[in-house]
DNA sequence: CGCGCAAAAATTGTATGCAATCCAGACTCT
DNA sequence: AGAGTCTGGATTGCATACAATTTTTGCGCG
C-alpha cells in the first residue's frame, strides 16, 4: 500500500525528502488539521509519506527544535500543545523582535521587495473573502506569511530563523487560544506596515507592528483552563 | 510537569547520547579545539564516541540547526566557518535580545540567582588570572555561560534558546576574529550588569548590556579578508 | 608534464532488523 | 470489587546493511 502517488508529495523535488516532510507537517500543524497532543508515529508518518522511519526521525526532530512538536523519550513526538504562558512568551519574543524586524525592513526595502508584499497583501484579501474554516486556516498562515516576508527584506538571516519559528507557533496559538481566528491578524495592519516602509518611516513602522501584535494577542483568550489535563489528548 | 533544567547541566549523560555528544562538540567548537572548517565525518565522530552513526547525525542535525556545524548534501558536516556579515548578524540580534533579557532579569531576579551570578563571576575571574591558551578558550565559554544565566532569569524561555544559539555563535565569532581574546568579555561589566540588576534598575542593566555587546564586537576584526577560500579547511 | 576520464575507495543517505521500553488488558490475590 | 502484577503487542532507540553520491586514484593521451 506504498503507492508513491499520493495527494502531497509532488511539492520539493526527490531530494531531502526529510526537509519537504517537515514542511508538510509543519502546515498541517499550523492550520491545525493535525490537532495539538496528537501522537506523530513514526511508522505511521513514513508509511504516508512512503519513506522508512529514518527520514521521518529527522523531520520530527527538526520539527522538535522548532518547538512545534514535543518529543518524549522513549514515548513518540506529539503535536505541540503549548500552555497559555508558552503562548505569551511567543509574544513576548515577537513584540521584541518584530518593530526591529520592520525598522530594518524600512532601511533596506526595495520595489522588488515592494511588489512581493503587494501581492502576499493580494492573497490575503482573497482568503479574507472566501468562507469556510479551510480559508480561515489558510488565512493564519498566510498572514504569518507576511511577516516572514518582512523579516527577509529587513536581511537579518538569524532573525529571520527566529521569525519563522516564532510564527510558526504563534500559528498554532491562534488555532489553539483565537476568539475569532477572523481577525487574528487584521489584514488593514499590515496594509499600515507596508505603507510605513514605502515612506522609508522606519520608526513607524516598529510601532505599528508593536500595535499589531497588541491586537492579534488582544483576541486570544489565555486563561488558564487546563483543568482536565488528565490526558492531553485523546484523539490517537 | 516535568520541566527539565534546560539551560546546561545535561543531567547525567548516561541517556540520550546524541544529545551528550551534541554538547561535546559544541563545547570542542566553542573554545575552537575543532577549527572551523574541519569536517566532522560521520563514521570518525561515531568512533570516537563509540556510537553508531545514527546518533551522531542526530548530533549533527541539532548542531546544524545551532549554526555551529554546516551541513552540504551528500557531502557532509563542517565545523561553521561564519563570514563577518553572519558575525554581524549575530551581534546586531544580541544587541537587540540582551538589553530585553537584562530588563525582565531585573523585574525577577532572586536572592538565589544572585548568588548563583556572583559564582559564575567568580569562575570568570579564577580563569582570568590564569595564563595559556587553555583558560583564553574557557573564559569565552564561561563569559558566555553569564549571559545565558542572565536569560534563565528572565524567565522566557524562547529568549533563552535563542540566547543559547546566539552566545554559541558568538564564541565561534570571537574565536575566529578576536584580536585580544583577553579582553573578549570585559569582566567588569558583567559586575556592572550585575549590580544594576540587584539594584532593581533595569534600564540601567540594558543600557550596560548594550555597552557590553559594543565592547565585545569592537574587539573583533571583521574586515572581509577571505581571499583564499579555495579550500575552506586544510586540515582533514 | 599536465589534462581529461574512468574505475575504485570512501562517505553520506536510506532502509531494515533487533533489543529495550512502554502501554493495555487480563489475571490474581486480598 | 479493587488494587496490584504479569504478559503480549506495539513503538521507539540504536546498530547495521545496502544504495546513491562524491572524492580520490590510476592511467592513457596530447
Amino acid at each position: 500500500m506504498n503507492f508513491a502517488e499520493h495527494p502531497f508529495v509532488a511539492a520539493s523535488a526527490a531530494e531531502d525528502r526529510s526537509a519537504s516532510i517537515r514542511e508538510q507537517l509543519r502546515d498541517a500543524i499550523i492550520d491545525r488539521r493535525l490537532a495539538p497532543g496528537t501522537k506523530l508515529s513514526e511508522a505511521e508518518v513514513g508509511e504516508l509519506f512512503a519513506v522508512s522511519r529514518t527520514v521521518v526521525r529527522a523531520a520530527l526532530q527538526m520539527l522538535s527544535f522548532e518547538g512545534l512538536v514535543r518529543t518524549e523519550r522513549n514515548r513518540g513526538a506529539f503535536v505541540a500543545n503549548p500552555t497559555p504562558e508558552e503562548a505569551r512568551q511567543v509574544f513576548d519574543s515577537r513584540r521584541l523582535i518584530e518593530p526591529a524586524v520592520a525598522t530594518a525592513a524600512a532601511a533596506r526595502i526595495t520595489a522588488a521587495d515592494v511588489v512581493k508584499l503587494r501581492r502576499q497583501l493580494e492573497a490575503e484579501d482573497q482568503l479574507l473573502g472566501e468562507r469556510g474554516a479551510l480559508a480561515r486556516r489558510s488565512e493564519i498562515r498566510t498572514s504569518g506569511d507576511f511577516h516572514l516576508l518582512l523579516a527577509t527584506v529587513a536581511g537579518n538571516g538569524i532573525l529571520l530563523r527566529f521569525m519563522e519559528e516564532l510564527v510558526a507557533r504563534s500559528s498554532l496559538v491562534i488555532a489553539l487560544y483565537g476568539r475569532t481566528g477572523a481577525s487574528s491578524c487584521g489584514h488593514s495592519e499590515h496594509e499600515q506596515i507596508l505603507a510605513a516602509l514605502v515612506d522609508g518611516d522606519g520608526a513607524r513602522a516598529g510601532e505599528l507592528a508593536v500595535h499589531h501584535i497588541n491586537h492579534i494577542e488582544a483576541d486570544l483568550d489565555l486563561r488558564d483552563v487546563r483543568g482536565l489535563a488528565l490526558r492531553e489528548a485523546l484523539a490517537p
